[in-house]
RNA sequence: GGACAGAUGGCAGAGUGGUCGAAUGCGCACGCUUGGAAAGCGUGUGUGCUAGAAAUAGCACCGAGGGUUCGAAUCCCUCUCUGUCCGCCA
């Protein structure tokens, strides 16, 4: 969310910087409509106070002149008739705060000054890259291919249980899914100093707003009305929200956790894009990467928590690359990001495996998460940053693609073999991993 | 799912219709005291919003939302959460 002050001491700054975003153009009037509404809001606010004030002058003398024995029945009349007035503006005021917070939810994000501008992906620069694309002495094939031949990927039962865009690991593939998680958690807790967490896959709507999932994209998730609860689409939202309404001690702070969960989403108006086997489910496994800090620590903070998602793949020896997002590919929450795609020689493409995002305190300011800055004893909104570190199901597609052999075999990488328990996956042992 | 109890400031804990943003204690900050510290003494110590250049003033907030009243932390209703017991279950 946007500061209304911001706003309101420089309306045109604001647009300048919303109008290159991606559907820019249409938010300017979505400013002059918050203007319109504060404006109002404060007008009815003052009124509201002025009739509140007079009541409790009032009401105070009546309570004085009753003890004294004092017919007050006059008073209380004339204090009666302010009713009417006062709830009047106070529906007002009511009405226009309401009417203004959610037209704050639906604005995303300024871009950061340094986001390079742009129309589109296309123009979204790439920042490095590391190691080399793959070269085979055989046609590579495709992870799907790869993974079902050995038994470690069943998308037909997936379909019979649930439907399409689900997965069955099985076997050695199943425990690969699982090697991956504990590496990954093992490395960012261990080298990069991030806190483990594991929080809960369903969360409230309170929660989607803090993280700006809802309201505007509610057609993404999963949900269950009767319980007003939702799916949640990644971590970042169960664990951002773990500090909502709260104000974080200073000292506490940077704060940095690492968490597991599976991710929901509904793809609604994907069908079709890229579908093919593991790179857009409806549920997939991510380890996801939170920040927590002072506002002059968090583009360093994101710069960090982009390396330390690139060392993931490193370790893995796959080859990416990080491309910085342009305004006009900027998510709606997002001041700065940069993606981080891995190299899949089987789709012949780069895969978005990561994406890291510092929000400013624009997260912070929806769910209310301060902390008090010792210089000056006032407590400011934090910063949050998050990025993947990294999407487990395309991780998965690059790591078959990279690693496999001529005989369809996958050679893992050095650092997972204790992972996993074996150094080769083929077809024979698929089924019968070693414990 | 059923029954009962509870939710007040950083913490503990008073407060059952009026001058209560809220006693008291602890904690914290500053000052005095001291060679230094402790103890002791004194002063201060919530958040948000509105108006204002500012000093400052006002309004709101005692789990959340609604109601009664001239006036609500206090009375009524609904909900949420916590605790205890019962049932059920992994």
């Amino acid at each position: 969310m946007l500061d209304i002050r911001l706003i309101r001491e420089n309306p045109q700054g604001v647009k300048d910087r919303l109008a290159a975003r991606h559907g820019g153009a249409a938010l300017a009037a979505l400013v002059d409509e918050v203007l319109a509404c504060d404006e109002a809001r404060r007008q009815a606010e003052t009124e509201k106070q002025r009739l509140q004030s007079e009541r409790n002058r009032m009401s105070k003398e009546i309570g004085m002149r009753r003890k004294a024995g004092e017919d007050t029945a006059a008073a209380e009349a004339q204090v009666k008739g302010f009713a009417a007035e006062l709830a009047e503006w106070e529906t007002m005021a009511e009405r226009a705060d309401v009417r203004q917070r959610d037209l704050l939810l639906g604005i995303p994000n300024l871009p950061h000054e340094a986001c390079p501008v742009g129309h589109d992906a296309a123009a979204n620069p790439e920042v490095r890259t590391w190691g080399e694309k793959p070269v085979f002495a055989f046609p590579p094939k495709d992870h799907v291919t790869l993974g079902t031949a050995l038994g470690m990927l069943d998308f037909e039962s997936a379909t019979r249980i649930t439907g399409s865009a689900f997965v069955v690991y099985r076997g050695v593939g199943a425990r690969l899914e699982r090697a991956l998680i504990n590496f990954l958690i093992d490395v960012h807790t261990r080298d990069h100093g991030y806190t483990e967490v594991l929080p809960p896959y369903l969360v409230h709507a309170d929660s989607l707003i803090g993280t700006s999932q809802l309201p505007k994209f509610a057609d993404q998730i999963y949900a269950c009305p009767e319980d007003g609860l939702y799916l949640a689409p990644t971590a970042e939202v169960p664990v951002t929200n773990l500090h909502r309404e709260e104000i974080v001690r200073a000292d506490r702070l940077p704060i940095r956790y690492v968490a597991y969960t599976p991710c929901f989403r509904r793809e609604a108006g994907a069908a079709g894009v890229g579908t093919r086997g593991l790179i857009r489910m409806h549920q997939f496994d991510k380890v996801e990467l939170v920040k927590i800090t002072v506002p002059e620590a968090s583009m360093a903070a994101l710069e960090d928590l982009t390396r330390h998602a690139e060392n993931i793949l490193q370790q893995l020896g796959l080859h990416y690359r990080v491309i910085e997002l342009c305004t006009g590919d900027l998510g709606f929450g997002s001041t700065k990001t940069y993606d981080i795609e891995v190299w899949a020689p089987g789709q012949n493409s780069y895969l978005e495996v990561s994406s890291c995002s510092c929000f400013g305190d624009y997260q912070a300011r929806r769910m209310n998460l301060r902390f008090r800055d010792p210089d000056t004893g006032k407590n400011r909104f934090a910063h949050t940053l998050n990025g993947s570190g990294t999407a487990l199901a395309r991780l998965y597609v690059a790591l078959l693609e990279t690693c496999q052999q001529a005989d369809g075999s996958i050679l893992l990488p050095e650092v997972l073999r204790p992972y996993v328990g074996v150094t080769e996956i083929r077809a024979a042992e698929a089924d019968c991993p070693q414990g």
